[in-house]
RNA sequence: GGCCGGAUGGCAGAGUGGUCAUGCAGCGGACUGCAACUCCGUGUACGCCGGUUCGAUUCCGACUCCGGCCUCCA
């Protein structure tokens, strides 16, 4: 049985799909002005493990997952950039697709663009209107009513009358109360708008994904999924737009990954203390930072750093060394760490535990090597399959070795050449020079490793 | 002020009413020319105070501290 945690009642729930055997998700993506970070990274790969499982375990999913492409702060670099907002989303969309697949990512199997979605935008708004949720207010800008939906609120479990105390909500004049939030605003001389019946504009950021998701998945789905940032407003919002205009329950399940924080603060925009993804595989293996990422639970908060990243590299050395050299069975019968590792990924996608369960899978596989019996080739299978549920071990184990970290100094050529030299300096029973040889290896971050089969080396 | 989450061994990170998480680091041993890798063995833990219980790190209550959201942010 899949148990989900569910951000709507604050537990975890037995999974029950709408159609049997189907899932539809939505999750919400990013906003293209800029190169995506590690937050967005561990949305990205976390969204990206769970449809993978769903997968496995037999779910037909459909994965959405929307690209916002019309938005203040868009406009904002575009003009500094001396671009247009399209020029600008073009680039940005083409870098995060890059990113997202570097790091062994699956892409959704819909991206929806806000601009592509302009009509039905305005046509949802324009339900809202005619029901009463939403009014234009004097400066041209159409509101959603907040305190029309009894049930505003209900995500973050949040009373409309007590948000107010003590808030920081900017109270704008044209709205008739202060939680009210924008769907449509007017366009300002020169900037991207859209004709509609409330004027010239542009959707407020939230309508987009209500509109994207019912025309995508329909007005009630299984799963909605996003950054933790996004419970509120963002969400909270979505709700009330989409109930309101539909009808109907939205969302069954909302799902929201943790936070990402440097030097256990968190990594925001606003605090500038963020790191882009390509930053990061400037100096690691993308699948170190996707190990990284599954580490550790989805829901909770990871603390990025050098040294973590570090230990990510330790950790996944070690499951590739079980690999390397090593023939794998083209088929195998599952085992008990196959059981142990379905039931972890059952429990709310308990990676952590999925993985210790590769660990011991590791451990059999040394030892069955270390013997040379006929399971290895079956424990090897075992273990790349496991592994692909995570997205993890798809690379060639001597290549991961050798390119863990990016390299700087010595080439792969160099280091063979010296290799070269130390094997003949060991057959002449040098020690002297071939011990010389490895610690002048090792200054530049090398490290070698001798077996009957020859040195190989790998990247510190 | 309101809402949500957390406090586990040197570090990271799971979990459980009474027996192992796992990875890294440490220690002892095997292997090795020496190493590394690997294997075997091994130590250290559940914020604080009460309660429930034969027994609580695990359940309940209070407390302290930490983080997030309440404003654009995955």
């Amino acid at each position: 049985m899949l148990k989900v945690f569910n951000t709507l009642s604050g537990k975890k729930e037995e999974f029950k799909p709408i159609e049997p055997g189907k899932v539809k998700m939505y999750v919400c993506g990013i906003t293209v002005y800029d190169y995506c970070h590690i937050g967005h990274a561990r949305a990205m790969i976390s969204f990206d493990v769970i449809t993978r499982f769903l997968r496995h375990i037999g779910y037909d999913l459909t994965y959405v997952r929307n690209i916002t492409d019309v938005d203040d702060k868009i406009i904002k670099r575009a003009d500094e950039n001396g671009e247009t907002p399209a020029q600008l989303t073009a680039r940005m969309i083409d870098a995060m697709h890059e990113d997202e697949v570097a790091l062994g990512n699956k892409l959704p199997d819909i991206e929806p663009r806000a601009t592509e979605f302009m009509q039905q935008i305005i046509d949802m708004i324009q339900v809202l209107v005619d029901k009463g949720f939403a009014y234009q207010g004097e400066t041209g800008d159409v509101y959603y009513r907040a305190s029309k939906f009894a049930e505003y609120g209900k995500l973050n479990n949040r009373k409309l009358e007590e948000m107010l105390a003590g808030a920081r909500i900017e109270v704008e004049a044209s709205k008739e109360h202060p939680a009210d939030f924008v769907l449509w605003k007017p366009a300002k001389a020169g900037e991207v708008a859209w004709e509609s019946s409330w004027g010239k504009g542009r959707p407020g950021w939230h309508i987009e994904c209500s509109a994207m998701s019912t025309h995508c998945l329909g007005a009630h789905f299984d799963i909605h999924g996003g950054g933790p940032d996004l419970k509120f407003p963002h969400h909270e919002n979505e709700i009330a737009q989409s109930e309101a205009a539909t009808g109907e329950q939205y969302v069954n399940y909302w799902m929201h990954c943790g936070a990402v924080r440097v030097n256990n603060e968190k990594m925001s925009k606003s605090l500038g203390n963020f790191f882009t993804i390509r930053e990061v595989l400037e100096k690691f293996n993308p699948e170190v930072v996707r190990y990284l990422m599954v580490s550790s639970q989805y829901r909770s908060s990871i603390d990025y750093s050098d040294a973590s990243l570090k230990d990510a590299k330790t950790a996944l050395e070690r499951l590739y060394t079980a690999l390397r050299g090593q023939e794998v069975a083209s088929e195998f019968t599952p085992s008990e760490f196959t059981q142990r590792f379905k039931e972890a990924m059952c429990d709310d996608f308990n990676t952590p535990v999925a993985l210790s369960i590769m660990f011991e899978l590791v451990r059999d596989l040394n030892k069955a090597r270390a013997e040379g019996s006929a399971e290895a080739p079956l424990l090897a299978a075992e273990l790349k399959t496991l592994a692909e549920v995570l997205g993890l071990l798809y690379q060639d184990p001597e290549y991961f070795m050798q390119n863990s970290t990016i390299a700087e100094g010595l080439s792969a050529e160099e280091i063979e050449g010296y290799i070269a030299e130390r094997a003949a300096a060991r057959k002449a029973k040098d020690f002297a020079r071939s011990d010389e040889i490895r610690d002048l290896l090792l200054e530049q971050g090398i490290t070698l490793l001798d077996s009957r089969e020859g040195t190989t080396w790998t990247r510190n």
